[in-house]
DNA sequence: ATGGCTAAGGCACTTAGA
């Protein structure tokens, strides 16, 4: 089975980008991020007659994630504990769903790790402190022993040949060592990261910057990852990344990346 | 190039993204 990631910047302005992907990838579990709209203004009507299961958690202007389904859900839950929707913090970054494989659960997390920039104002640390409570629920969810993957836009570049430029980003919270450290730290717990995994190039890219025609000259970063926990990589058959969504009209910066899962 | 596009809110611009 195929299991996606996307940050769609916008689902309402992505919406013909989305369901055309959908109805060509084909995805069984689809986790998408930056919805920039509140759960009533998503259209998911559209989306369900494609056949999907929709599970969102929504928020005004900015954030928000969803799940899209062919398979039931067993559970869902949204926020990361101890952040999200408590009252030091309203934004919409996270949500889990349960499935049931071959009668077996498959946990799926859709996740939209802040982005952290500028990186001396407050929103470097609220960064890096989203990732130590990221950190703290895998480790919780992997005692569970279960398959797990956790999907999406991490906004941490891994390596320096996972962007065209890395001398570019040196000071920026996607490269900085903080944020790589806890990346690393979030693998050393025992996950795999798909994309890797199965593929060695370089010039792999899931997001290319609107300006400065990026796009055209494959200046990319690979930040949007597909983590997996013991028991779900053991099932890796294969990871692709669809980078001919970035050349549609009116394209998402980010494209869909699916690993192929054996249900 | 601390930003050269883009989306959202809402109607002139600002905030945010990465």
């Amino acid at each position: 089975m195929k299991i996606a990631s996307w940050n769609i910047n916008g689902v309402k302005a992505r919406l013909d980008n989305l369901l055309t992907w959908l109805e060509e990838a084909q995805p069984d579990i689809a986790c998408l991020q930056e919805l920039k709209s509140v759960d009533e203004n998503i259209p998911r009507m559209e989306i369900e007659a494609l056949g999907y299961n929709v599970e969102t958690f929504g928020q005004k202007s900015f954030n928000g994630v969803a799940i899209l389904s062919k398979l039931p859900f067993d559970e869902v839950n949204r926020a990361l504990p101890g952040y999200d929707i408590q009252e030091e913090d309203e934004q919409a970054r996270f949500i889990e769903g349960v499935f049931t494989v071959g009668d077996k659960p498959l946990r799926v997390v859709s996740l939209y790790l802040p982005n952290g920039n500028p990186v001396d104002s407050e929103k470097f640390p609220y960064k890096l402190g989203w990732m130590d409570r990221l950190e703290i629920w895998a480790r919780q969810r992997l005692e569970l022993e279960e398959p797990l993957i956790l999907c999406g836009d991490y906004n941490v570049i891994p390596m320096p040949r996972d962007a065209s430029r890395p001398e570019a980003w040196v000071n920026d919270a996607l490269f900085k060592p903080e944020s790589r450290a806890r990346f690393r730290r979030l693998l050393n717990l025992g996950f795999t990261e798909a994309f890797r995994n199965v593929n060695d190039d370089d010039g792999q890219y899931t997001f290319w910057d609107y300006t400065g025609g990026s796009w055209q000259k494959n200046d990319g970063i690979r930040i949007d990852h597909l983590l997996m926990s013991p028991e779900a990589a053991n099932r890796l058959n294969g990871v692709v990344i669809d980078k001919h969504t970035r050349s549609w009209e009116r394209p998402s910066d980010h494209v869909p990346i699916w690993l192929d899962y054996a249900a």
